[in-house]
DNA sequence: TTTTTGCTTTGACTTAGGTCAAAAAAAATA
DNA sequence: TATTTTTTTTGACCTAAGTCAAAGCAAAAA
């Protein structure tokens, strides 16, 4: 586990700590692996602990009874997931899977909260993390309730644009099924949606290569909702 | 202030907490009074703290350019909102708006920043806050992605009925208007699917009273989204 | 009480985006 | 490479729910 210690340090949720307290977290982790298609936890399933990713990409996800899902999110290296139960005191509110083979860090529920009493410190961190990802939340309600398809499609783009450190075309991280699931569509609207983005000159597509032709044009999409 | 020691020690943020500390609270707080309409808060500005309501009824939305809202989230008494901004860091992800005459405490941000940091009580008591409010995240999600209008709309009453503690009738707390953005729609669509709903003999509705006639139709709605 | 204002309902119409089916393309596996 | 499987695209069609307009009600203000 040793070879953990700069990656833990280096987390979102665990930076800024003094090292022996990364060392206890060290000590209290345990490693996991999951193969491609794996599920990780199941919405319902009480957590043992939360989970930081070191390889690989995990969705997070809903699913209707008739088979329809949602991503709620989509986490890579270094992210944290499967908090909501450690703190709560509830069941996971979603179902996670792996999207490829991925390595994970699991810390266990208990020996948390622990470290958290004994070092409120901690806490502002997660405090932090858990506040960006409601932010993240109120971001996917609007989109979902406010705005329509191409609209999230060409603000998902532009996220991707700048994550991506404004590289162009950007490079789709996920497949285009997964994307429409995270948008909140179907794969036939995502295609038909990105053909007419294409026939408008927005964006040029070629598999998962989107280059972007007219940002201004994609920014007012994204913002109003209008394409003139 | 002295009125409000017993109401703070009994919040869900501040429950368990020594009564020194709730006196310390106490001395930071700002009594903050809206009159029903007035603006609490903008998107996008920064916070100078939380709230927690006092009296009346507050509600967190986003609005759409074209002036569409959605409602993320009613607050009653007792209940803090605004957190955001204190732990991430950046501004108001919504805004909120008082929906009739309110009062509430403000606690300032610093000051809070400081009590978490010396005290792991209030930490687990925030971290267990904002966890719950993720996990009602997800269920907004779900419902508007994976859910039908009637199928909301069933889920809803249904949680209304267990937080009005099984009366039937159930009494809606907020305008139809009100209930149409909370749900993602709007008042027409709300108001044909209620008259559908009562057609099928699932409710009765009057005014703001609605008896639920089959809690078995309803509780099958909310789930599958099916009558029969 | 009357007037004004805002909330709710109803009707006619439109449309975004879903369903189903099938072909085409790409990726994974043998 | 060939073969199987998965992903993506396209076409025809359908429907949930939105828009617009108007009327009816209820609640607040004068």
């Amino acid at each position: 586990m040793e070879k953990y210690f700069q990656f833990i340090a280096e987390t979102i949720f665990f930076k800024g700590l003094p090292d022996a307290h990364i060392q206890a977290l060290l000590n209290i982790s345990r490693e996991k692996k999951f193969s491609k298609g794996e599920m990780i936890f199941f919405e319902g399933d009480n957590g043992e602990g939360f989970y930081i990713n070191v390889d690989g990409m995990v969705k997070v996800f809903k699913t209707s009874p008739d088979g329809k899902e949602q991503i709620l999110h989509i986490f890579g290296s270094g992210e944290p997931y499967g908090e909501v139960p450690v703190f709560s005191g509830k069941t996971f509110p979603a179902s996670a899977q792996a999207l490829s083979d991925c390595k994970a860090l699991l810390f266990p529920r208990q020996a948390i909260v622990e470290l958290i009493s004994a070092n409120p410190t901690i806490a502002l961190n997660m405090l932090a993390v858990l506040s960006l990802r409601l932010r993240q939340f109120t971001v996917q309600v609007e989109n979902l309730s406010l705005k329509e398809v191409p609209g999230r499609l060409a603000a998902h783009l532009l996220m991707l644009y700048f994550e991506q450190s404004q590289k162009n075309p950007i490079l789709l991280n996920i497949s285009k099924t997964q994307l429409a699931s995270l948008l909140g569509t179907i794969p036939e609207t995502l295609s038909r949606i990105l053909a007419k983005m294409a026939g408008l000159g927005l964006v040029h597509v070629q598999g998962r290569k989107i280059k972007i032709l007219d940002r201004a044009g994609l920014e007012l999409l994204a913002q109003t909702g209008r394409t003139e």
